[in-house]
DNA sequence: AAGTCAGTTTGATGGGCATCAAACTTTTGC
DNA sequence: GCAAAAGTTTGATGCCCATCAAACTGACTT
């Protein structure tokens, strides 16, 4: 199980993210994994009607924008949002951009914000 | 005083919005635009060292993705943001976006630096 | 060892886009 | 009317990018 090569927190680029979340295959795969948290690659570009190595270009793209993280298990790839990083660096902004594209994110709710809902 | 063709509120899409953003001249003008408010297009990209026809571009991407709105006055040519269309479209979007464009990318800076941005 | 599975890389193609330069349009001022 | 100012449009250039197809890699299976 091993991590592939990311930006660090603090080399995410603003305008390389909007550039990232701009295309619709990949804003589509970064709602996927807002829902459904991780998962492997040929799962989250399921049905979107594009090539493998389209697909895999993208995934490419949203690595190196910072948008996602990857790890390798086995054969498999697993895909996650970079979530906390992206919530440092640009606080507010996944979330709009979750909610703008009109599907709610499930997010991991904290100890804390469970309590305040309570 | 006239005012130029928009997309409509419900037309504006969010990729497209995205995608305008994603520019740095273009960011830098949506900035400008929402710091100062109503500026004509001279102003709106003075000193961004791209030529005229280049901005003249930005401008036409940034009204055709429905960030900005432009009225002519005379022979000036007046830009806002459309704010109140973008959050009833994209709560929070603008919002988070220029907020996390008011943050310098590599080195953490004071708030003394960073009140002082340019 | 051979085959399969998951995904990447490479090559080719077509389209879009950021840029500048030059010509054009519209409005204002002399 | 003529010229200047403010943008736009058009043309040319070069780059980047989304896409597919085919070859490749690394890991598991039989």
């Amino acid at each position: 199980m091993r991590l592939l090569p990311h930006p660090a927190t603090e080399d995410i680029e603003l305008t390389e993210v909007l550039r990232a979340l701009s295309d619709p295959v990949r804003l589509e795969i970064t709602i996927r994994l807002a829902i459904a948290g991780e998962m492997n690659c040929t799962t989250a570009a399921d049905h979107l009607g594009v090539h493998k190595s389209t697909a895999s270009h993208h995934y490419r793209a949203l690595r190196e924008a910072g948008v996602v993280e990857t790890k390798q298990e086995g054969r498999l790839k697993y895909m996650s949002l970079r979530r906390t990083d992206l919530d440092a660096r640009f606080p507010g902004l996944l979330d709009a951009v979750l909610h703008a594209a009109n599907r709610p994110s499930r997010r991991p709710v904290s100890a804390h914000q469970a309590d305040a809902r309570a």
